[in-house]
RNA sequence: GCGGCUAUAGUUCAGCGGCAGAACGCCUGACUGUGGCUCAGGAUGUCGUGGGUUCGAUCCCCACUAGCCGCCCCA
């Protein structure tokens, strides 16, 4: 019989990994809600329109990478559905925000989310079909300021705060602005009209992407083909006014409250509804898939999904990547020991360690139970593996109620009532 | 979706057209209420899956699957 593993793009995340997953949501969590943002839970799966609404019919994404299946009827008078795992989560937020009117309260709403998402690319280091990001969306009608460019820099402090707090370190902040849903395509135009002279000249890729995907010629890396890319038209000479405002407000918040970052003109993200200001967090050490985080602002999103203006600003972030980080910078990471091993010497003695190991649990103690059937030796050789210290639970230790307790890092050993018990384990 | 590299013990990896290997880890004992160090012994396994070539394939060939790297794209 063949035997079934996980599919391809799809992976367990075991113990001891699963305790930095948990050390990494925690603080998220915790991080945000400084700022007043409270959790959000889409459903995993929507209307296979609402991602082709907002992300973009033409985007990779939509065009290539969705898991979207036909949902049958299932009665005479149901219809079938085209139904798609959330290949990201805003779109998703945003349906909510309008669907529930969230808006009508008049204040910004602050949103976040984790949770899983399903693309279907080729895997990669860092890169899987289903994978993990952390959230947030600000959002809300914009008399309660969420046009503001302080929003965008807010957001972006609370990003750097994140990761500086995770421990992440050598982080680099990139930052453009996109302009309107007006000045885009203005600028796609104006790029395509250089190119039709210039791209003969340069590599073959981006021949190719000077007629598929113009914005992508600004990020290649081909040394040759540098001095070119500085005489093609720049995003920035295109943004209206009120855009190039926005753009400088930002940044100037940014300077006054000491976060760096580095502008790129040429940074281009695949998803149709960003506007105005758009960044990534890169590390490097993460090869090919350098982002750890991305996002921006989507001014004209909730009116495509049919809702009421409502610009917003949100990023997503990697959790897959930043786990990766992590374990890079840590490299091997001590497991967390127990407080202490319960050893019951004897099977006679295992339901009194039992009542002993409740007892400590209850008072918060992290407690690994043994067996009266090890060997004292092997008690101790597992002990010594989980736990910081051992307690044995012999005939004498059961009639005195007086334990014998042994801390490994030291070799002490000593003798100590059963009262006094948790809390001798929890100084040790 | 395209190109390249890879797949052998729990783990990291050697290996060879003819008996399946090392290190670490694991188990047992030296040591019946005391771990780490040491010593002696032991078990590791569909050699990724399916075909083909061959007297014989873990090894050579093909396909598939999966992982990694790059492209593309993105988080």
């Amino acid at each position: 019989m063949t035997l079934l593993k996980a599919v391809r793009g799809t992976r367990d995340l075991l113990p001891p990994e699963t305790e930095l997953w948990d050390r990494v949501e925690t603080t998220a969590r915790r991080v945000f809600a400084r700022y007043n943002f409270g959790e959000i839970r889409t459903p995993i799966f929507e209307d296979t329109s609402l991602f082709s609404r907002s992300v973009g019919e033409e985007t990779d994404i939509v065009s290539k990478e969705m898991y979207t299946w036909e949902d049958r009827a299932r009665a005479q008078s149901e219809k079938s559905q085209s139904l798609t795992l959330r290949p990201e989560n805003t779109a998703g937020v945003v349906r909510a925000y309008i669907e529930h009117k969230l808006g009508e309260s008049g204040l910004l709403q602050k949103l976040c989310y984790i949770g899983p998402q399903f693309r279907r690319e080729r895997p990669q280091k860092g890169r899987y079909r289903q994978f993990w990001q952390i959230g947030a969306e600000v959002i809300g009608p914009p008399s309660a300021g969420s046009e503001s460019p302080l929003r965008d820099a807010e957001v972006l402090e609370m990003l750097a705060s994140f990761l500086d707090e995770l421990g992440i370190n050598g982080w680099t902040l990139v930052l453009n602005s996109v302009g309107s849903s007006t000045d885009r395509p203005k600028y796609i135009a104006a790029l395509r009209e250089a190119l039709k002279d210039k791209a003969p000249q340069m590599c073959a890729d981006c021949q190719r992407r000077a007629e598929t995907n113009p914005l992508r010629v600004l990020d290649c890396k081909v040394p040759e083909d540098q001095p070119i890319i500085e005489t093609l038209p720049k995003i920035a000479d295109f943004l209206d006014d009120a855009s190039k405002a926005h753009f400088a407000a930002v940044l100037a918040a940014l300077d006054a409250c000491g976060v760096r970052y580095e502008i790129n003109p040429r940074l281009v993200r695949g998803l149709d509804y960003y506007t105005r200001t758009t960044f990534e967090f890169t590390h490097g050490g993460l090869g090919a898939q350098n982002a750890l985080l991305g996002g921006g602002r989507y001014d004209g999103l909730s009116e495509m999904l049919g809702g009421p203006r409502a610009p917003g600003i949100g990023f997503a972030m990697g959790l897959d990547r930043l786990i990766l980080t992590l374990q890079a910078a840590q490299a091997e990471s001590a497991p967390t020991l127990a407080d202490a091993f319960v050893a019951p010497l004897g099977e006679s003695l295992n339901a009194d360690a039992l009542a002993l190991a409740r007892e400590l649990r209850r008072k918060g103690l992290q407690i690994e139970l043994g067996d009266g059937g090890f060997r004292l030796k092997k008690s101790f050789e597992i002990g010594n593996k989980l736990a910081r210290n051992i307690v044995l639970l012999g005939e004498d230790e059961q009639r005195s109620g007086i334990l014998t307790v042994k801390h490994f890092a030291t070799g002490e050993q000593t003798k100590i009532p059963r009262a006094e018990l948790a809390q001798a384990l929890r100084n040790s």
